[in-house]
DNA sequence: AATGAATGAGTTTTCATTCAT
DNA sequence: TATGAATGAAAACTCATTCAT
């Protein structure tokens, strides 16, 4: 599986696309196969000759997005710069994934991150933790950031907020123009990094 | 349907409390409407003698819970005390609840964001954000939190936050003593209104 | 599943009977569900309810048939009359069974080898042999037969000469009329019994 | 389709003995066409180069096989022997066909004597049906054999018993070593021989 | 109120066959 | 001749919901 030609890889992107599309409209379990194909513009049958299940489907979707996004955050570990720079860093990638595609991480939100599926994930999303986690904790290190709080909690606090805030943009609850985006990032990064509390 | 003796209330009961144990096992999707009733030691058919669709099952949970949550929520806005402190009574809520139904937990924190069903609800959850939204509005208005941060995001993260320490509680990521119980609202309250940064 | 209502019963017999119909008409393969529901008068839906799968409702006929076959074939052995003799009631009791059901016997003759399931009842169909195995060494023993051929060789072209003619009759090559059945009934008796028979 | 290349020949030799290996091993309906493929190591395509259909292919597996076996068998015919002797040339043509090609009888064996596709070639095995038959009136005509057995039911018991004996070993419940193999003959011609003899 | 048999529309998946290259 | 991607018509099975008792 792993040899594909430029043509097949090209037309397993269309339905992995068009999946991406299909279940962001109607979620993973409202959407039938038969939409996926004739949104991807393929035959039926065709859905199966690329991928095992529709499950298959939404794992891969899962699995390619997200290692995208490892590699990016994981990139931030690298960079020579202070703590709290890398963790406003961290949340740009994030946040502004939203604004590249949409419904990608609608699919993401609604359907990866609480699904039973998951729990075969849970070591790739374990992944992403664990960069935020050494980013904490080298700020701790480096006196940068306070010690009282574990670093593994102060993770889960960040990606809950991002992924909130993403939530709010699927559920059209928020707007997420450009500026929004912005000002976004700002909230989320200033409160993890300064507080609510005025100085 | 408003007039039930309270033995039909009381199975009515006992089928709502199967659910949540049968939901939290399988997941709603997977989990078959047999077996909310043989959970509930009671016949298939009265399942749909007090609910008229399994949806209505996840739904009444919802809007029970919720409602619940909420009364508790809103309580703490009449308190005479600081916003800081609201808040962190607002994250002692939700996680308390936790330990005290880890498995009703579950089923908000795994259904409630993909159930299309939800945008029906999202009503009462704007209420939630809403309270803790006019925590944080009074606590600008009282020169208590600095006021560059929308109320709204303010909201946002704090409640992403706290599910995401529940989810990795759901999933068994964390543990969930009640001292880590202890640590987690500790660690979001200080983020929150302190920041990372050491001052 | 052992427990089960006399009306349960009836209709768990009516799509077995109208399954072996069914399956007679257009062979298990090219049989579908539909058709075995529809034949019973029953809704499709509950033809699972009552087996687990099409599948299960073949082995189930096999099985039931067998065992039923089996019963008598092993009273013969009961009886006291010379091995020759119960030689030719287990003949009778093959035969005759496709004028009682040529259906059944033509469900069982033309499904039973292909079936992988079969394998799984290769037991039962043992136990046939063994009866028919025991007869012939009883007439070994007694002086009857020769005994220079094994006994479980014996079984074997008896069973294969009674199934080809019922395969035969299957097709409809071979006249079935009343007395023509006498006539195969006379001819695999005379046939294998004179030649086991000592001179 | 009638002039083939000596390169084609052998490549549709290919497909069609790998496709009796894959029938032996899976059974007709569950074996795949992309199975016969890859086991005959041809692209999937090529197999409906050679075939029309995957029906076909057993189709021709068994009308080559056979008119193999038929040339043999009315070859016996022309032999100035007894015809008892006749009768054990016959068995030993079928049971060492057996030790030749154990994979092609199974498939003959399983596959095309109660399989619906028969029906069309019900012709050719009535040809072997035939010589048998004669032989056994040939029989009776000399004096040789009793007269009160109809050849035709003498020529289906013969038949059974062979066939019966071929399935047993395509089970494995008997042994098939050479020395079974010549026990199973001399059992078969024994019996049926010395029953049919005049005494 | 309580039971569980009955219903059947809806879905995924399979796979023989075709066809463009 | 050779390849294997593309097609899409079937078919088994599921399961929420209904309903007779």
């Amino acid at each position: 599986m792993a040899v594909r030609s430029p043509a097949q890889e090209q037309k397993r992107r269309r339905i992995l696309d068009a999946a991406v599309r299909a279940f962001a409209r109607k979620g993973y379990h409202a959407c039938r196969v038969g939409e996926i194909a004739s949104e991807a513009g393929v035959a039926y049958g065709l859905v199966y000759h690329y991928f095992t299940s529709k499950d298959e489907i939404l794992e891969t979707i899962f699995r390619e997005t997200w290692s995208q996004m490892l590699t990016a955050i994981e990139a931030v570990e690298e960079d020579r710069v202070p703590a709290g720079e890398q963790l406003r860093k961290v949340c740009a990638i994030v946040l502004r994934t939203w604004k590249r595609d949409p419904n990608l991480v609608r699919v993401l939100v609604r359907e990866v991150t609480r699904s039973p599926h998951i729990q075969r994930e849970v070591e790739e999303i374990e992944q992403a933790y664990g960069a935020l986690e050494r980013i904490v904790q080298r700020g701790q290190e480096s006196g940068e950031f306070r010690d009282d709080v574990q670093p593994r909690l102060a993770a889960l606090i960040v990606y809950g907020a991002l992924e909130e805030i993403l939530t709010s943009w699927v559920m059209g609850q928020l707007d997420d123009t450009d500026e929004e985006v912005d000002r976004a990032e700002r909230a989320v990064v200033s409160i993890v990094r300064d507080g609510l509390r005025v100085r």
